[in-house]
RNA sequence: AGCGGGGUAGAGCAGCCAGGAGUGCUCGUCGGGCUCAUAACCCGAAGGUCGAAAGUUCAAAUCUUUCCCCCGCUACCA
């Protein structure tokens, strides 16, 4: 059986779950269930970035120790990430010393012999308020925009990786695009970055500056690993690498990398530079999407616009959350988030279109004699199928939802042209026929959309859950019993 | 400033690469049909100088040029 590994972006835990995290784990879940379905073996790695300095500063805000909040916030994470229904198949905490850490020495180790670390001097402009390294010209008359105290030159030694050695191999790579960005405005900007110059970026910190906070420098305990280094390395770890070497054999490299438009240089550029270095393969696919705004405008903190995720899926369907999230974001676009907009969705869509498709077939099924139900095929929903599949194969879930739900309201029309609340014997058959297929055949489609409500109308159908490859029309051996509504009005 | 993406009915989009009557989709508005279905479903109508100007062409939303406006990226920002 093919298998498809893809991964979430390793979120760091410095607070608990945003809407972002929402989006970027149902993309991700979508897309794993999708090559489910499709008929291959999936593996999904997710995890908590726990040695960033963020989570050491987060901590002691709290007044606890930065062990404790990676232990409480990544508990947040993982069990967010399966109310959200995230299929994965690991979590892996970047802190720990027996599935993560082997691994990451060996890719470090592996950097090192091929001669890509170097230790240099560093020079620059720190703002110890920020704990960052600010260049020139994002000072705001010499000081540090966000404190407005003057940074000080701090001057360390660190451990440097050749970035700029790779250049050419990376612009070879993304450009044919055997490493493949999606979309193509992504795509286009990573490779004018590359395409500008690529310097050597620093791998390590002192231990100093890291607060002792992070996984020591092989050999050098007085540097730590630069936390992204150390987090990329989750999707070799999640695999086995450095572990367990049939498993990692198994799986990598990564099918996708599902990541957030804001760290894509570090997915495109820093990433695959460090794998050729080790002489790992490098990722098929990385796949960006863009953030999640509300009401309009950007998330934050200083706006207190945060939508906490846990709490509204208390209140709406995890499905209904899910819809939504792939309903409003096309890959090219920030999906916008309003609690009025998912009602819209839930009403005008989910319950009026999906859930009353499915009530008002299953309600005039269930009185009527099964084996009557057969007939001639008069849907034609292949040409639809197809196009979901080929939009899913091309990451575009947008695309895919949107050629689902033509079919579902063809199903509408076709039952209020044909009108079986006033057929009778075969003709009522041919429609139920036609009708019940087509729903089972949605039921297929939705599935790593909205897993439960598919689950839900097989139940009704009365068959089992199907694999995609029976979405086409066959005989009908369900026994439709009418359940539950799908779904309810949101107002 | 440079590079990239975008500006199409009240809102959100598709159409552009391979020019052929402003064509289409979803929502909203108005009118009608239906009564199986959760006031759900179906049909019809109104509504646009396709950001602006110039050019190429028998023909431009689509190709070329210029301009205006919006957004993203421009190095260690997990």
């Amino acid at each position: 059986m093919d298998k498809f590994y893809i991964t979430t972006a390793i979120p760091y835990v410095n607070a608990k779950p945003h809407l972002g995290h929402a989006l970027e784990f149902v993309q991700a879940d979508v897309i794993a269930r999708y090559q489910k379905t499709a008929g291959k073996e999936v593996f999904l790695t997710t995890g908590a970035d726990e040695n960033s300095l963020k989570n050491v500063q987060a901590a002691e805000k709290l007044g606890i120790s930065t062990q404790e909040l990676c232990n409480r916030n990544s508990e947040l994470f993982k069990k967010f990430a399966q109310t959200i229904g995230l299929s994965f198949s690991t979590f892996m905490r970047s802190s720990n010393p027996d599935l993560h850490l082997p691994g990451i020495k060996k890719l470090w180790n592996a950097c090192v012999k091929n001669g890509d670390i170097y230790k240099k001097r560093y020079k620059g402009l720190y703002c110890v308020g920020c704990e960052a390294f600010y260049t020139e010209d994002e000072l705001v008359d010499g000081l540090c925009p966000e404190h407005l105290t003057k940074p000080e030159v701090v001057e360390e030694e660190n451990y440097f990786f050749t970035l700029s050695k790779y250049q050419r191999k990376l612009i070879e790579l993304i450009e044919g695009d055997s490493l493949l960005v999606y979309p193509e405005s992504r795509k286009n900007e990573v490779l004018s970055f590359v395409k500008s110059g690529l310097k050597d970026f620093s791998v390590s910190r002192s231990s100093e500056r890291a607060k002792d906070w992070g996984l020591s420098v092989p050999e050098d305990a007085s540097q730590k690993i630069y936390v992204w280094f150390d987090a990329l390395g989750i999707y070799l770890t999640g695999v086995g690498f450095g572990r367990d070497e049939n498993l990692f054999k198994k799986w990598w490299p990564a099918d996708v990398h599902v990541i957030g438009k804001g760290i894509i240089r570090f997915h495109a550029v820093y990433w695959p530079a460090m794998l050729l270095s080790a002489g790992l393969e490098l990722p098929r696919k990385i796949f960006v999407h863009d953030y999640v705004t509300v009401e309009g405008q950007k998330m934050s903190k200083s706006l207190g616009n945060a939508v906490d995720p846990m709490q509204l899926l208390e209140r709406y369907p995890v499905d209904a959350v899910r819809y939504f999230l792939i309903r409003e974001s096309p890959a090219w676009k920030d999906a916008d988030f309003s609690e009025a907009a998912l009602r819209a969705r839930i009403d005008g869509e989910l319950v009026a279109d999906l859930a009353n498709l499915v009530a008002r077939i299953l309600t005039i099924a269930e009185k009527t004699d099964v084996g009557s139900i057969s007939g001639a095929e008069e849907l034609l929903v292949h040409s639809n199928v197809d196009k979901v599949r080929k939009s899913m194969e091309d990451f575009d879930m947008y695309g895919a939802i949107n050629e689902i739900w033509a079919v579902i309201r063809m199903v509408n029309k076709y039952i209020n042209d044909t009108r079986p609340w006033e057929a009778k014997g075969a003709a009522l058959g041919k429609i139920l026929y036609n009708a019940l297929e087509a729903i089972r055949i949605i039921a297929i489609l939705i599935q790593p959309f909205m897993p439960s409500t598919s689950e839900r109308i097989f139940e009704q159908l009365g068959v089992q859950p199907q694999p995609l490859s029976e979405a086409r029309f066959k005989r009908f051996e369900g026994r439709p019993k009418r359940g539950k509504n799908l779904f309810e009005r949101a107002k």
